[in-house]
DNA sequence: TTGAAAGCGCTAACAG
DNA sequence: CTGTTAGCGCTTTCAA
């Protein structure tokens, strides 16, 4: 190892020794204090910058009791909707200089448990988050939260959390979807959604059945199928087997992953997309036009939740506080409509 | 705001008080250290548990000034060989309890070399990076190696800098890409690459070149074309124009976004993707296998990539040196041939 | 306008 | 085995 380790580093000591001048002082010039001469300012902040000067964050997070970095917690990342939300919350939080912690849950409850108890320390001054799906005891956000974290959730929220929210119109755009494919005819109608239910994924099968409920049809419990979150082969068989028994002529895959599994399943079973059968997706995914057919979507305001989400949070810790009224925020989802569901 | 404010934080003073013991042994007790003994150890660990007691990490940065965390400094997010690198990364991170802040360069020198000043403050223990394809003078990189701070390259890898690199034979498969599309018979192939041009895509230029010479064509410069780093109208079109003005038969597309420009840019002139021209795509999107047609894809082991860097930081970070010989690693990428080239 | 001094919470000699 | 002590680098009264 190349040794010029770390001795070398320079702090305020350092430059007051250089300045003779005390540390106090040195530390009010540099955050630019009223109570401090021009001259003297400008001498400090010269010599900082000629020994390149960096502050210590540990230092000065342990004496502020603040930290000027946040918590990202989000079930995954290798997920466009999830991907481009944090190119979101970057955006902002580069440019309120602070830093970003990222943490992944991997939809697990236990590991968001134990992130937020780690929170707890003082580590962050808020975070962003996007609830794990099977996460029913709260407990661990209502502590941190009650340390006077600030926490404002995105996309998958608690709503038993009085706090900022962001969430796009799941129930509406899922209402719309289904009505899209009653009106292109389909009259058999299934939703496939993943185990461990987040209540988004609530939202949009109740907004599924309102529609299918206004055009007098009767939602049928066997036309909602329950797969496991991950692409794999046995999600695939078992989509198929469902198609195979239930006989949809119309299917909506409530996030993102389902879109290769569906349009694998149909494939194997040579059933014709949107002939035989037609389908819609909920995903970001910028391959969706170039699908084969290309892909009708429900396209979630990703990059945008995430800024809104991360400003918000910003307000908070700036001093302003939740106005719940204003703060519970949806952004509209968009239903692009595209040749698997029949209409080029 | 909620008034539980962080003052009733409990910390090593109160554990001390409570159990009427020193700071110095409840420090002790809790890092397991051997001259306690087993009987207030068992007390300590007790009430530290009973009075939820998380350890400060500023504090402890402070005093040992390692601070359990890493950076990730990549140039985006929303790609999905980076987003799966991330979970790989996290694997490792998570299994040593650190924490892993994340950092995106937008590809732009600039701020690459701002953030690795600010990395210099001691913030974190180790990097793991991926360069900006503009970064040429590599000084803030060096700079903080040489404060110590390991650092592991993954992908993008700066060859001038000595340290661990973990990478993936791009010379090598994209040779593969173009000698697969010399068999499907195309005598006419272009590269489309992006401004700006990473290290990885001169070694993918490269291979094309060889494949090339080895059948006994001569490389011609008309046949690269350089996009702009963004998925845009303006990018489809300049594709279009190339193809006008070329006439290609067979497209190889270094970067993942390029697989929706080049589909587009074909569909809107009407040329037919395998029978008129056939297209190579470097891409791990998991959509390519549905895509009109299926996409023949490079795929990288983005994964891999990302938990081999990250353990070969917490080896550095652990004392053991580096072996340069043992850690300049290739993970092979892999040749996926789909219907986009031909062959069904 | 500047400086002295007291910590933030934790770790690590060193003594006992 | 346990406690005392001296900081890590920075911020912030309070005095001068």
């Amino acid at each position: 190892m190349t040794d010029g380790t770390k001795n070398n580093k320079v702090n305020m000591k350092t430059l007051a020794k250089v300045l003779n001048v005390s540390i106090a002082t040195i530390s009010k010039a540099l955050r630019d204090s009223h109570d401090i001469g021009d001259e003297t300012k400008q001498r400090v902040i010269e010599t900082a910058r000629l020994l390149h000067y960096v502050p210590n964050p540990y230092a000065s997070s342990l004496r502020k009791r603040s930290s000027n970095t946040i918590a990202i917690v989000i079930p995954e990342i290798a997920d466009s909707f999830f991907s481009q939300a944090i190119n979101g919350i970057e955006s902002i939080v580069d440019q309120e200089k602070y830093h970003a912690l990222i943490y992944l849950t991997h939809d697990s409850y236990e590991r968001e448990a134990q992130m937020f108890n780690d929170l707890t320390s003082g580590r962050v001054d808020g975070v962003l988050m996007s609830v794990a799906s099977n996460t029913k005891d709260i407990k661990h956000i209502q502590d941190l939260q009650q340390m006077g974290v600030p926490i404002v959730f995105f996309d998958r929220v608690c709503e038993d959390i009085p706090t900022a929210k962001i969430k796009t119109d799941d129930f509406n755009s899922a209402y719309m979807a289904t009505r899209h494919l009653l009106e292109q005819d389909c009259k058999n109608i299934s939703l496939v959604t993943i185990e461990g239910y987040p209540s988004i994924l609530q939202a949009r099968e109740e907004g599924y059945k309102k529609a299918l409920t206004e055009q007098g049809i009767k939602p049928n419990d066997n036309n909602v199928i329950s797969c496991a979150n991950k692409y794999t082969h046995d999600n695939i068989a078992f989509l198929k087997q469902h198609i195979d028994t239930v006989k949809p002529d119309g299917i909506i895959a409530t996030v993102e992953h389902l879109a290769t599994t569906t349009y694998l399943a149909c494939e194997e079973m040579k059933l014709n997309i949107p002939d035989d059968i037609k389908v819609v997706c909920f995903t970001n995914q910028i391959t969706a036009s170039i699908l084969n057919p290309p892909l009708t979507t429900v396209l979630q305001p990703a990059y945008e939740m995430g800024r809104k989400a991360a400003e918000l949070l910003f307000r908070h810790l700036s001093g302003r506080p939740i106005q719940m009224e204003r703060e519970n925020i949806i952004l509209p989802s968009k239903l692009v409509v595209r040749a698997s569901t029949g209409t080029v």
